[in-house]
RNA sequence: GCGCUUGUAGCUCAACGGAUAGAGCGCAGCCCUGCGAAGGCUGAGGCUUUGGGUUCGAAUCCCAACAAGCGCACCA
């Protein structure tokens, strides 16, 4: 394995920090079987990137960790595996810092073949295999389709989009799903005011029901039901009319979310009808399982699941007294088809925060119907407030008072909206203001980030008009700080992508993407890519190498965007 | 009242239990007769809300207080 690994250029074949790894694990196994050290379990996490580059380009935090279970003096360790680590050609040196670091530094030489390594994965660089394509579902966005998607929503859709984008980089199998809520109440209460809406719009006297939905949407989707439809649902039997009339208000708000949601650059694999559940078996079956594993009771003419039996503080609804059954046993039944229907190995919601004390629950008659809950993770996203020039702005779909993601995505533009709720943890309560984030994407990161990929085209266009062919360039011209800076950056990003789809945290891509972007204008300022009075003969080799490297930071930058769904723009 | 999440620069936010806590915006200076100045460099700005604890080491883990958000339905 490791005499494999030395000879291979690839990133995708190992990545550097797992090569460095496995040194150190051998030389510390090596060192106890040597008796050099005490005998004693190896430490998790044998291998860091530093904060600060000037400790070289990773580090081990390793002796500092076995020293206790070792009874030894931490810098004793460090040095001594200091000396057994083997170095092969990608380590220049190993330092030892106290109180008992291990500093890792590469070689220069290893760093410059890597911008040809770079260059030649090409759209691929940034992808590795940790994902061993394993299937994976990302569920997010699934807003009830009684009106149209908010700016609170955009936090979960880019979250959402961006994490099944990184997880595939990562070599999963993903697919993307918008849950449809098409039954229950909530969608009755609909049917119901859009049959008012529709009435009202062809000058029939009718009133909204009590806390139906009540937005002007609702009044231009009832004149238009009368545009395409006329007056036919007049004459049916109301029950019938409220059906048929439903069918296509619940068309036209899939049709218009789905729009809505690609102006942001969001899409999905497939849009999974809550309708569906019923209409096949799959409902019918989740129950029975659920009643023949004993997590069943019936209680004042409703049944429960018996979430008590499973460490919750109280029971759940399944089915009311009377005889409808709840929103969880839906989501109950769809989960149950999401892990025994279709096998995913491993599901992510994602959720906004005010559905964070449903958690617990799902996962408890996940387990009952028999799998293993740890498959399930349910990412929250916390509520965004939204602010208009300091003044906070209520979001109710109700009341009508609403800022649409339209709109936003109009005023702000979709990269700018992206990078921003991208940025932030979804942990963070975050404060949205319109009127700012408008102002600021006139100074906004976003530029940053495109104008450094711009000012790259800018140049690679300019060696080109010169007709300058450098595939012939020497990356062993490198050497200035700058230039092995922005190597070194590059390489940090299938890390990272790996680290992403690991943790589920994909803010960290805006943030390393920043970095990258700073690594280069630095590169730039210093590094003169091709001179004025530009000489085959004087400047030739130095030009070469660096529109190499130029080429390099194309591709990484570029995938970066791509990963963030943003765009990467040859000009601005 | 109980539970979950969060308190980091003036503002918006980063920081696998590791070395001097970092970016962007804003503020004060400097840098284009050389590839895109939507850029670079320098500086000011922090008792990481407070008080205890855990350990070689804490913004990070534990306990408590204070503050903010969200939950606590036979709604979704």
């Amino acid at each position: 394995m490791q005499a494999e690994a030395r000879g291979c250029y690839d990133t995708r074949a190992m990545l550097i920090k797992e090569l460095l790894a496995q040194r150190l694990t051998t030389a510390f196994t090596t060192a106890q079987a040597q008796g050099l050290l005490p005998p004693g379990d190896l430490p998790e996490g044998v291998i860091e990137r530093p904060q600060d580059t000037k400790h070289g380009d990773f580090a081990s935090t390793l002796p500092m960790k076995a020293a206790k279970t070792l009874r030894s003096n931490p810098m004793k360790i460090a040095q001594t595996l200091q000396q057994l680590v083997e170095k092969g050609h990608e380590i220049q040196k190993v330092d030892v810092a106290p109180p008992g670091f291990i500093n890792i530094t590469l070689s220069t030489a290893w760093l410059q073949q890597q911008v040809e390594a770079v260059r030649h994965e090409g759209e691929r660089f940034g992808h590795v295999t940790s994902g061993a394509g394993h299937k994976v579902q990302v569920e997010f966005v699934s807003v009830n389709p009684t009106g149209p998607v908010h700016v609170g929503h955009a936090r979960g859709a880019v979250l959402g989009s961006t994490l099944a984008t990184v997880m595939q980089a990562a070599g999963y199998n993903v697919t993307r799903e918008y849950y449809v809520n098409d039954a229950g109440n909530q969608m009755e209460l609909f049917y119901r005011s859009l049959w008012a809406r529709y009435q009202q719009a062809l000058g029939k006297q009718a009133e909204i029901p009590e806390n139906g939905y009540r937005g002007q949407y609702m009044v231009e989707l009832g004149q238009r039901v009368v545009q395409e439809h006329g007056d036919r649902f007049l004459k049916m039997p109301e029950a019938k009319a409220i059906a048929a009339i439903g069918a296509v208000g619940l068309d036209h708000m899939i049709t218009a979310i789905k729009a809505d949601l690609e102006m942001i650059g969001v899409t999905f694999d497939n849009w999974f009808r809550e309708k569906s559940l019923f209409q096949d078996s799959t409902y019918a079956t989740a129950m029975k399982m659920l009643e023949e594993r004993g997590y069943v009771v019936r209680r004042d003419g409703a049944l429960w699941f018996e979430s008590t039996k499973l460490g919750e503080d109280k029971d759940n609804v399944l089915v009311r007294s009377n005889g409808l059954p709840t929103y969880f046993a839906s989501d109950a039944a769809y989960h149950y088809n999401k892990f025994m229907l279709r096998g995913y190995e491993r599901v992510i919601d994602i959720w906004g925060a005010d559905h964070a004390g449903h958690v617990s629950r799902l996962k408890a008659v996940v387990e009952a119907l028999g799998a293993d809950p740890s498959r399930l993770t349910v990412l929250l996203g916390q509520m965004v407030a939204l602010k208009r020039g300091g003044e906070v702005v209520r979001a109710s779909k109700r009341t009508g008072e609403i800022v649409t993601l339209r709109e936003l995505a109009e005023e702000v533009g979709k990269d700018a909206v992206r990078f921003f709720f991208l940025a932030r943890s979804p942990e963070a309560q975050i404060e949205f203001d319109l009127e700012l984030a408008k102002q600021q994407s006139q100074e906004n990161p976003v530029y940053y980030l495109q104008y450094a990929h711009a000012r790259i085209a800018g140049i690679l266009r300019h060696a080109e008009e010169r007709h300058i062919e450098y595939r012939d360039g020497d990356v062993a011209q490198l050497k200035v700080d700058e230039e092995l800076a922005l190597i070194r950056k590059l390489l940090e990003l299938p890390e990272l992508v790996e680290s992403i789809a690991k943790s589920l945290e994909p803010h960290r891509l805006p943030h390393y993407t920043m970095d990258l972007a700073a690594t280069f204008h630095r590169f730039y300022d210093t590094c003169q890519v091709i001179p004025k009075e530009y000489s085959p003969e004087h400047d030739g080799a130095l030009t070469k190498a660096r529109l190499k490297l130029v080429d390099a930071s194309r591709i990484g930058l570029a995938q970066c965007l791509t990963l963030m769904g943003m765009a990467a723009p040859e000009r601005m």
